[in-house]
DNA sequence: GAGTGGTCTAGACCACCTC
DNA sequence: AGGTGGTCTAGACCACTCG
C-alpha cells in the first residue's frame, strides 16, 4: 500500500463503490484529482489507468472519466484468481478433497512444456472441490518441487497460493490459459458428480512467477452446467 | 501509426518475432532503448508497457525485460477479436451464411442490458460460420439501429467491424464477456452441423463503443469440439 | 557499486468535446 | 474559447539484482 498511484486508485474505487459516483457520471478532472491528491498529473494517470483496467471507468478524451456500471455479471474474474479467492468471493459453501499428493518423477510432457531440468521433481497434486453438496470441479495440479518444496495435505486443502505468495514469499505474476472442452474421462466419472454429464470444460493454465519461471501447470475440469467465465477484454490498438 | 510509443512497441515486436531475440533473452535496458530511439525514458516505458500486456516480454525489476516464449499456444486471442480478423489468423477456409437480418422492436430485455432508449429499434442478426466444411458456430447479434443505420447482408457477410471502425469511424473500445455452456436449441439443431452434440459453449458480449454507449449484445454458439480460449492474465495487485 | 526497472515530478503541446 | 484527456520530455530518487 506505499505505492501513490496504487493508493488514489484504491481511494477511487472505494468512492464509487460506496456510490459516491453512479453509472455515467464522470470523475473529477485529473487536473482537480492532482490538486485533491497533492501529486502530478502523471501520478493521477496512472491511478486511473488501473481503474480503467479493472473496468470501473472509461477514459473520453475531452469529457473525462466516465464511470461503468458494474454487476452487470456476477462476479468480475478476469485475471488471475485462486480458488480459494473465488470461493470467498462468492460465499458458497465449499469443501476441498485431496486425492493425491506425491512427488513423480514421470511427466516429461508437462516438464518440458514448464521448462525445467529434466531430472527435476514434481508434485502432482489432485483435489476435487464440492460446492453446495456437488463435486463440480476436479484439479490436477503440476508443480515444480525445487521452488515449492514443501506442501502438506493441510495447505493443499487450504490456500496454495497463500502459502506460496504468503510464506513463501514468491511473487505470481501471470498464467497463460486454455479454455476447451473435452469427453469426460474415468477419473472424472470416479472424482466427480457429473449428474449425466459426458463433457468437462477445461482450463489448462501455466503459471509464472515474478522472474519469469513457470512453476506450475493446472488442469482445472468443470462440470459444464456449473461453469462460468468473466472477461473483461479491451480493444487492442493495431 | 503516429504515436511515438506504439511505434517503437511495434518495432520490437517485429524484432522479437523476426527472432532478434529469443525467450529468455533480455532485451536492451531502457537507456539503451532511449538511446536508440531518441526519446525519454517514459516513452520507452509505454512501449514496454504494451509488450508486457500483450506477453511478449516480462519485466524484471534490476535485471531487464525478458522475452517470454510465445506459441505455447495456437493463437493469443485474449481480448476483443473480430471473427474475421480471427478467420484470417489462423487461414482457414470460413463461410458466413446470413440466416436473419431484420430490425425488430421486441427484445426489452435486450434493450435494456443495453441501456438504450424504450423506442429505439434494433438489429437482429443470425449467422452460422462455415469452418472446413462444417456449420460450427452460430452468432446471434442484437445491434443498435440508432448508432449503425445500414446493415446489409453484404456487410454481414464480410466483416461488421470493418464496417463499423472504417467505413462509420466508430471507435470499438471493450467488451464485457461470459461464457458457459449450454443445452442445444431447435436453432443450433437447424443451423449447425451438430455431429450429435447436445450442449454448446455460449460466449456473451456487450460490446461498447469508445464513448461507453453499449452498442452490440452478442450471443456467440460454439459446438463444443471446436471451442478454444485463450487467455493472457497478469495478477493485479491488491 | 554499477546497472536495472519502478515511481514521481513539473512542466509542455496536442486533439478532442462542449458551450 | 476553455476544459478535458493523450502524449512527451528531462530530469530525480528509490529498490532490486548481480558480479
Amino acid at each position: 500500500m506505499k505505492n501513490k498511484y496504487v493508493v488514489i486508485s484504491n481511494e477511487l474505487v472505494k468512492n464509487i463503490q460506496q456510490g459516491a459516483f453512479s453509472a455515467g457520471d464522470t470523475l473529477p478532472s485529473e487536473h482537480e484529482l492532482c490538486a485533491q491528491f497533492e501529486t502530478s498529473r502523471e501520478t493521477i494517470r496512472k491511478a486511473l489507468n488501473l481503474l480503467a483496467q479493472n473496468g470501473y471507468i472509461q477514459k473520453v478524451r475531452g469529457k473525462g472519466s466516465v464511470v461503468l456500471e458494474r454487476n452487470k455479471f456476477k462476479f468480475p474474474v478476469s485475471g488471475l484468481t485462486s480458488f480459494k479467492e473465488l470461493a470467498d468471493q462468492m460465499g458458497q459453501e465449499v469443501k476441498t478433497r485431496v486425492h493425491e499428493l506425491a512427488i513423480v518423477k514421470q511427466a516429461a510432457h508437462v516438464r518440458r512444456q514448464l521448462g525445467c531440468p529434466e531430472d527435476a521433481k514434481l508434485w502432482k497434486l489432485i483435489r476435487s472441490r464440492e460446492i453446495d453438496g456437488e463435486r463440480i470441479i476436479l484439479d490436477k495440479d503440476y508443480i515444480r518441487e525445487d521452488l515449492i518444496p514443501d506442501i502438506t495435505k493441510e495447505t493443499a486443502e487450504q490456500s496454495l497460493y497463500y502459502y506460496i505468495e504468503e510464506e513463501l514469499g514468491l511473487e505470481i505474476s501471470f498464467a497463460k490459459k486454455e479454455i476447451v472442452v473435452e469427453d469426460v474421462t474415468d477419473e472424472d466419472r470416479e472424482l466427480l458428480d457429473l449428474k449425466g454429464h459426458q463433457q468437462v470444460v477445461v482450463i489448462r493454465s501455466y503459471v509464472y512467477l515474478a522472474d519469469t519461471t513457470a512453476f506450475q501447470f493446472t488442469e482445472s475440469r468443470h462440470r459444464p452446467d456449473k461453469f462460468q467465465f468473466v472477461d473483461f477484454a479491451r480493444r487492442t490498438k493495431a
